[in-house]
DNA sequence: GTTAACCACGCAAGCGTTTGCGTAATTGGC
DNA sequence: GCCAATTACGCAAACGCTTGCGTGGTTAAC
């Protein structure tokens, strides 16, 4: 046989073997099992200590089936939306003896689909992913419910039955948005939309309706434009608004990137900001207040106490407190912040 | 014995099974060995993808003593900084097939230990780290020597002989920076420094005092003062320069948090920004930018290329291209970038 | 004194995969 | 037609650990 490259870590055969007991003596003295004796138990643990004996979790992984391992999966690492959440999820799974393997789409259907089929792979216990824009198959879910790996769908969710998803009631935090700028007397409000097909996008253009319905104001369809998030599609969208023939006079941004740059083709039209047009988005970064014009007010998001939602709702599965099956969907609510 | 749960993954045997033919047959046939008949190769490849069959790499990490696994550990995965360069290890790890286990210290020297135990129990091939501000003790590091498990040190590396490391050169950004300010004509120019023992630390300060002397100018030490980077720190390292006798018309500060909060001190002092007083600081936040009162300039650190730089290293050293105790210290060129 | 209970430990299987070696059967060279 | 090389596969061990079951030996109960 191959002699494999021993790394030199003590196994629980060598402390068999130098204490002339079964391995499996040695296996349950560790284990504190009840039918070991107590002198036998403190021999084998005190010579563990001495030699530094660690188990080696990659055999017991393998053993068990069992990884205490959850793949958290992301579009983008560097955005402070994402690596807030990331940070929520590190900290209850720490914390739950639960680590984590990470993986970012770039937004790319097919990196997402080899990323799952990665975590797949190493056997996870169970995902948290959060969809590419991109992304409109979605058979590598399909996949991981197949093989009983649980999902807990995070921020951005997939638009379909039957999973688990923790998210954010944008629709309640666009309603307080828009009757805020209502409020503040603006009556003809733009919005600069996400994707079409992301559910965070309907919500928004959901909220934005209904608050109009609520005062009773009719709803024009043109004040709503689904743009790509890019800057050349943010100013293109900015463009459309602001060439209809009612003026707008304020805006609600899909986030504060798009915001920002909203505000710069704001400016290069001349307009004054918080005067002619009015700003107000959704947060997802820390440091919006440090921003030359920032946003009147923005609905928060609480990244971080959503990346620990999703992980207790993985962690309550995989223990079995929550069935497989019995697919939750946890809301939370946003809450506009007001910056003025 | 205890049926364990059967994850209803195809294994070899079953393939095996089957065809009537053996595992090592089927193994080989997977892995296109060339001692396989192409008829038999054929079929065992057409039966595994029918049956969907996913090699289970617990039992290859466990058999091979290897995971393609790569522990990072940083101090807070939430800091703009740090998610970049997550992002530059990701993409570098996942183009090379390892995965990436994550854990955040929160700048908590227990919590690191602990968290460099469990990379150790999992097994990893190797590590990224960047240790907390508090960290006093290496102990653990130590420990993972001694395992022969490597470890690549980035941006906040330890002051310790016998390392890998990837940092950027502070200390000439520094003198950049400084020359800066001194070309445009300033006498007294302060600096907000990080904790004393870190040797992002001792570069700044070295790199100020370089700059001074190229100038023939002395260097007075009460200029330099090392705070714990906190808003309340940075208020009262504002406090002491600004009572000193000779005016302080600008500071470098460690990095854009502290510039933010050392503009807010500024603020309330009634002081003009970049008139009666001028900062300079350490690029670590994309939207810096966007700030309404940014630092004239700032020095680049590249997060993004430093993660990257990290993980080639560690990746050259799982390799075999670079010994192990083939200690190489990766100086990367910081850029002054002016913003005015 | 017999039975039952319990204590302390060993045996061995099994998790899925890889791989060195052994061995038939086939082929080719002369 | 004989030996050697090649082809095509099987055997079994090994990785480290857990755990159901078996087995002596001691103790307690009636």
């Amino acid at each position: 046989m191959r002699k494999v490259v021993s790394s030199g870590q003590p196994t629980i055969k060598e402390i068999a073997k130098r204490l002339n007991i079964s391995v499996s003596t040695v296996s349950r003295a560790l284990h504190d099992h009840h039918s070991i004796g107590l002198r036998t138990k403190a021999r084998v643990q005190q010579l563990a200590a001495e030699l530094g004996y660690e188990r080696n979790q990659t055999a017991i992984f393998f053993q068990q089936g069992k990884t205490f391992t959850i793949g958290i999966l992301l579009p983008e690492l560097s955005e402070a939306f994402f690596s807030s959440a990331i940070s929520g999820i590190e900290d209850t799974a720490y914390s739950n003896n639960y680590t984590v393997l990470l993986g970012q789409s770039h937004d790319d259907e097919a990196r997402e689909k080899q990323i799952i089929q990665s975590f797949k792979q190493h056997r996870v216990d169970g995902c948290i992913v959060s969809i590419g824009k991109n992304t409109r198959n979605y058979d590598h879910f399909e996949m991981l419910r197949q093989a009983k790996i649980p999902v807990v769908f995070f921020d951005r969710i997939p638009d379909l039955p039957n999973i688990h998803a923790v998210s954010c009631n944008l629709e309640s935090g666009t309603v307080q948005a828009v009757d805020f700028l209502l409020k503040k007397g603006h009556r003809c409000i733009g919005m600069i939309n996400g994707p079409e097909q992301l559910v965070a996008s309907k919500e928004r253009a959901a909220g934005y309706i209904r608050a109009l319905g609520k005062h009773r104001l009719k709803y024009d369809p043109e004040l709503i434009v689904n743009a790509d998030l890019t800057a050349a599609g943010t100013a293109a969208a900015m463009q459309h608004l602001l060439k209809l023939k009612r003026k707008v006079t304020a805006v609600v941004t899909f986030n504060d990137y798009v915001a920002m740059d909203a505000v710069q083709y704001a400016l290069k039209q001349k307009l004054e900001i918080n005067k002619d047009i009015t700003f107000v988005s959704y947060a997802n970064t820390p440091v919006s207040s440090y921003t030359a014009f920032p946003p009147a007010a923005s609905v928060e998001q609480f990244p971080y106490e959503q990346g620990q939602a999703a992980t207790n709702m993985l962690l309550d599965i995989l223990n079995g407190t929550l069935a497989l099956n019995d697919y939750q969907q946890r809301i939370m609510e946003s809450q506009l912040v007001l910056h003025t």
